[in-house]
DNA sequence: CATTGTGAGATTGAATACAATCGCCTTATG
DNA sequence: CATAAGGCGATTGTATTCAATCTCACAATG
């Protein structure tokens, strides 16, 4: 399996997993609470084992902490951290649209595309439209999953495990904080990943760095613009 | 317990965990090479159960592929992903030096360093010691895991665990990166550390960033030359 | 009064046992 | 001969059970 923000739901281990982050990112389980393995095991009618798998991962993913024979408890949510996961993430998704970029570019010249290519750029698509068809129809609601989904496609496009993986480290980390300070992100900024799409499939890649770039810098202005007008 | 490089060995789990990782990052165990959990519980001398929790924590890490009922596989080395990894590495330590270095500024107006910080650069003048002396001695391939340490001392420092966590990873992937292609890294890098937490203890942030990015591009560029050359 | 030791209860860590699934090889069939 | 169906061995996923450790209350002691 993949380390991922959302599993493929195959296993109890793997469902319980998302459902303990999701239970995190969405608030049911607030910072420092206490999370005892017989707990969860009762409530999702399993045992223990696969329970204890599920945080043995969220630890490494940074929303649980444990202490050998001490128990786990829930971590804080990293709202000191956000300008500068924010920051790592203009990095992070500069280089995978970069390379996505560059992927495509590399198919014009030699045969075409591949079927992962292909099979993840349709995917995209469905995502583009699905979040336009949401903004036209006033769900701002269902952006923010959408939104993810978009970013860690285009990183699926980079053909990047390594890069793919920090993104989903840092994409839940964001996604937390989001849900957690300001609610659902801005209409504008769904608007431009049409333009880094482009970008990518021309096989720009000074350009999709560029507008990956920009994209990234601008939520990362709004979110904290709305923080400090929440705060003052 | 923290997700860690290195762990504290505290309980069997841990330690298999930090053995395969090593394994995997020294080349013990190629990449693509199939894992099966009896093999390990009878190498370690364990049941099959932490042997588990150890590989789905190391999935999350990266170093290992799982899919529900057909085993684990040891990850490809991100040789293609070098130079990016060294690009996110560098936005993120610039943060944890900056961050480390307001830190220690404020420690100057308001009482002084509490017991966290003290404990930690008391740790990493020890690292700068003794790196300094492997350097003296000759004993150059004592410093990859000293160069590690230091690096994640100052993001230690820099009091947040979501860039250290992410440091962590990015460190794993660049350890096995350099344990791979080029062995270990050069002296003149090991002496600019010295600089780095000097700015740190000064409190100067902007020096912090500036030096801790400038060491890290130095790396990254005496990695790809290496890399390069030993193609060409 | 503060501190240290101790014991019970709760909780985690690990071992064993069993069920579910996959991969491959055999075999029947057009 | 190519190919699909089915069964068997190997391996993973989970449940159950027991051992090891921690937490916390409470008492003994200086």
């Amino acid at each position: 399996m993949q380390p991922s923000l959302v599993n493929g739901d195959s296993t109890p281990r793997a469902r319980v997993q998302d459902e303990i982050r999701r239970d995190i990112i969405f608030g049911t389980l607030p910072a420092g609470t206490r999370i005892t393995e017989a707990s969860l095991a009762a409530k999702y009618g399993i045992s223990r084992v696969p329970v204890r798998e599920a945080l043995r991962a969220l630890e490494v993913e940074g929303f649980v902490e444990s202490k050998p024979f001490a128990g786990s408890t829930v971590s804080e949510i990293p709202v000191d951290d956000a300008d500068d996961l924010f920051a790592v993430r203009e990095a992070l998704e500069a280089a995978t649209a970069r390379r996505a970029a560059r992927r495509a570019a590399a198919h014009f010249s030699s045969g075409g595309p591949d079927s992962h290519w292909w099979e993840t750029r349709r995917e995209l698509a469905a995502i583009l439209d699905e979040g336009d068809e949401a903004v036209g129809s006033g769900q701002v609601e269902l952006l923010p999953e959408l939104n993810i989904r978009f970013h860690l496609g285009i990183a699926e496009l980079s053909r990047s495990s390594s890069l793919t993986a920090l993104l989903r480290q840092i994409a839940g980390k964001i996604e937390w904080l989001y849900a957690a300070d300001v609610g659902s992100r801005g209409i504008r900024s769904w608007a431009e990943h049409r333009g880094i799409m482009a970008a990518i499939d021309a096989g720009n890649a000074q350009a999709a760095e560029q507008e990956m770039g920009a994209h990234v810098h601008g939520s990362r202005l709004g979110y904290l613009s709305r923080f400090t007008e929440k705060d003052g």
